[in-house]
DNA sequence: GGAGTGTAGTACAACTTTGAACTAACAGTT
DNA sequence: AACTGTTAGTTCAAAGTTGTACTACACTCC
């Protein structure tokens, strides 16, 4: 859009450069998460938030994580986790207990066909996402992404979170 | 997910720095474009779809283009462009109308009350840009990710679709 | 130990997105 | 003109997502 719209107070618009860049930004990301996303179905039936909600209980030590924990590391609301873990329940991803802890709770925890289905899919991953992101930019380019966006991130959470 | 599959045959593992880029990168740009869209639809009503599709048509000289090249711009499917631009022509932003030079086509105009809707969203919407965005990162910064997102894009599309 | 407040997770209903099937129209061929 | 293949856009049913309301439990502090 270009307007010059004089009654505005305090708007600072963004230069013809940074409008460019923005674009480029919201075009790329969303093409390639797209991609991925796309790949990701095709070759081995998950979603990307399915093989997200995988990762996370692969990384701690007992596979195992709170509900709310889960919601958080994904930026997801608590409504649509407990959609998709039903889902992944259903097909015997992972499985529900009740939390002694804190009664409230419920522990998520992956199966072994869970971590079976994650060990299998994670190679075709892991290169659609060299082949539309890793390689396709310069190390430095791909660092500086990364950089950028981790300080985007922790100005969102107010510098926490730090899990994601 | 760190785990050694040693039948794995040609997969090249992203190393642990590039891992962490890759994270930064995904979770920073979901919780971005969440936040925005939260903005947007809270101060204006409108979705950040509808509003690119607005900002589409407000760039073109008659305020008007074609399904197909609107679903292009956007990434969208065509099904998806279909019931967003149907559900805009139930709230009067714009209206759909055959396409003469083409009987098969539809061409999709923005009315008045979708560019008085784009006027008065616009100052917000590019303040919460600023604000998650453009203003926490360096000039420098910002050039680079548009510049590798830009780069992703080229690649992902053939170097086709210039547009977006 | 009971009232009030906050947190964890689920259920529900409305809405959005998806992919496939479908209709209509163009374009090239013979 | 009929035949084939392609493109434009919509429709349909299934699936996913959203926000709100709700239940259950925990925490605090009087």
């Amino acid at each position: 859009m270009t307007t010059d719209t004089p009654t505005q107070q305090t708007v600072e618009w963004l230069t013809a450069e940074q409008q460019v860049h923005w674009r480029s930004f919201r075009g790329g990301a969303a093409r390639l998460f797209a991609a991925l996303e796309h790949e990701l179905e095709q070759q081995t039936g998950l979603s990307t938030h399915e093989y997200e909600v995988l990762v996370r209980l692969s990384e701690t030590p007992d596979r195992t994580l709170r509900m709310a924990q889960l919601a958080d590391n994904l930026a997801h609301s608590r409504s649509r986790l407990t959609h998709t873990i039903r889902r992944m329940e259903e097909q015997g991803l992972v499985s529900r207990l009740p939390c002694v802890e804190d009664a409230r709770g419920v522990n998520c925890t992956m199966t072994e066909k869970g971590w079976q289905t994650l060990v299998a899919a994670a190679p075709s991953h892991v290169q659609s996402v060299r082949d539309h992101l890793v390689d396709v930019l310069t190390p430095a380019q791909f660092a500086a992404l990364g950089d950028a966006m981790e300080t985007v991130r922790l100005h969102l959470t107010g510098g926490a979170c730090h899990v994601e």
